[in-house]
DNA sequence: TAGTGGTCTAGACCACGGC
DNA sequence: CCGTGGTCTAGACCACTAG
């Protein structure tokens, strides 16, 4: 195995072998991929890795935690390392801003602002943001378009303990979504994704057939544990699809 | 700032001080997020955070290492690190193996195999496999079940060429997806998620009226660069949905 | 007690980009 | 040229687990 001294292994370099940790990471990934390590299985120790592979344990230490990260393994410190059980054979979709999506495709985007609005939570609204049945919430709904078709109707709930300001805002330029982006930024969001019907009235709001299937993208941020927003977002079905490509190794390339 | 001689930083130590990295991480994050470094401002050096924190390099390294791989910072060899632009509001969604999603809810699961045969590759399906139009490919049909409901209807093309005893294999006891992954285990993925309409035919075998909508996620696998698989699972939208929940800092829980 | 992983250091060499 | 990040080393201390 190259050492220090040897060619680049620096990102740009054309034809230069790989970094020893990715060397070392592969081969695991190879042994676990090839069935020659099942699930359960001890990986050798660092120590073990290090002399076979004549690199130091800091080498051998970030290959071993990459493939924790990836949760390809499983690490249990004073125990060892092992193949991580079943391959949770779960995969990735990815949910972007549509507003930057619409635009990275060089079309052209717009939103209507349809109602902004003070109520009382329904039940539904009040359990979603954590709140009590009949208090204050602001409401929302616009329509976003790409090149003038609507592809998104979104129906949003804002907690008003952590956006007072959201009423008061003029939705001309900045769309709801944007300004609590910008004011008041999540670090937890969850999403859930159906397949429904729309009524007659979402129809009409979004100039399709009522018979067309729709995706809804149900969302809930949160900050600090907070409630932020609960929105609905509804897509007619033939002009909106979620879509990820997913690549082995680690990083998600999305197109 | 605490060192080496410190009190643990290990896992299961309980109040103990965060790791020096994920303080310099946590520093970091808290100024993108507060807005004090706005997206595209420089970040410190290394060999500033270094100073500034009186920890190694190597500490400061991984640190921002691991923001880049969230998508925090961007690093430029060269040049410098920068707050990433407009994170880009993007959020993961997982699709899981749904055989061990039904068993892990406790429920019972089942797989009727509709069809296995050989055909010729349509152009839809060669475009998919990049295979020939007319050449022979592998055919499946299945129903998945949910304690006796049926919650998947797949339909699958198979590469000859990656996996060419496919078509002799018993699938009364495996069925064709855990077939593949046993055998053709895959580096890359696609998916795409759509909500249609079932035809008549698809209503039928899915046990479900016409007017339901449904949603249909197309997976494209890939070996080595080889298409392997070409699969259309078509769900009913009442019957199943597609799930997240994602915490800021990294590592996303699905629930 | 011996082995494991978790973290950290103080150096080092390298390729790259801008000056 | 210098500063940047990318990688690597040969040690080190620690907490945990098992025999």
């Amino acid at each position: 195995m190259n050492h220090a001294a040897s060619p680049a292994s620096q990102t740009g370099a054309p034809n230069a072998p790989a970094a020893l940790y990715q060397q070392v990471k592969d081969y695991i990934a190879r042994e676990i991929q090839s069935g020659a390590w099942r699930p359960g299985d001890r990986v050798p120790s660092e120590q073990e890795l290090v002399t076979r592979f004549s690199v130091s344990r800091m080498t051998v230490n970030r290959a071993l935690r990459e493939l924790a990260e990836q949760g390809r393994v499983v690490r249990v410190a004073g125990v060892g390392t092992f193949v991580a059980e079943h391959k949770p054979q779960s995969t990735l979709l990815s949910v972007v801003n549509l507003q930057d999506e619409i635009r990275m495709r060089g079309h052209d985007y717009a939103c209507d602002v349809i109602l902004v609005e003070r109520v009382a939570a329904s039940i539904e609204v009040a359990a979603a943001l954590d709140l009590h049945t009949g208090e204050s919430v602001f409401h929302s709904v616009c329509v976003h378009r790409e090149d003038g078709v609507p592809i998104q109707l979104e129906d949003r709930y804002v907690n008003p303990r952590v956006a007072p300001d959201f009423i008061t805002q003029d939705f001309r330029n900045t769309q709801p979504g944007e300004y609590l982006l910008r004011n008041v930024p999540y670090d937890q969001v969850e999403h859930v994704v159906d397949a429904i019907s729309a009524t007659a009235e979402q129809a009409t709001q979004l100039e399709m057939p009522a018979t067309q299937p729709c995706l809804l993208l149900t969302r809930r941020t949160w900050t600090a544990g907070v409630p932020v927003t609960f929105v609905r977002c509804l897509h007619p079905g033939n002009r909106y699809r979620l879509g990820s490509r997913f690549r082995a190794d680690g990083n998600p390339a999305f197109g």
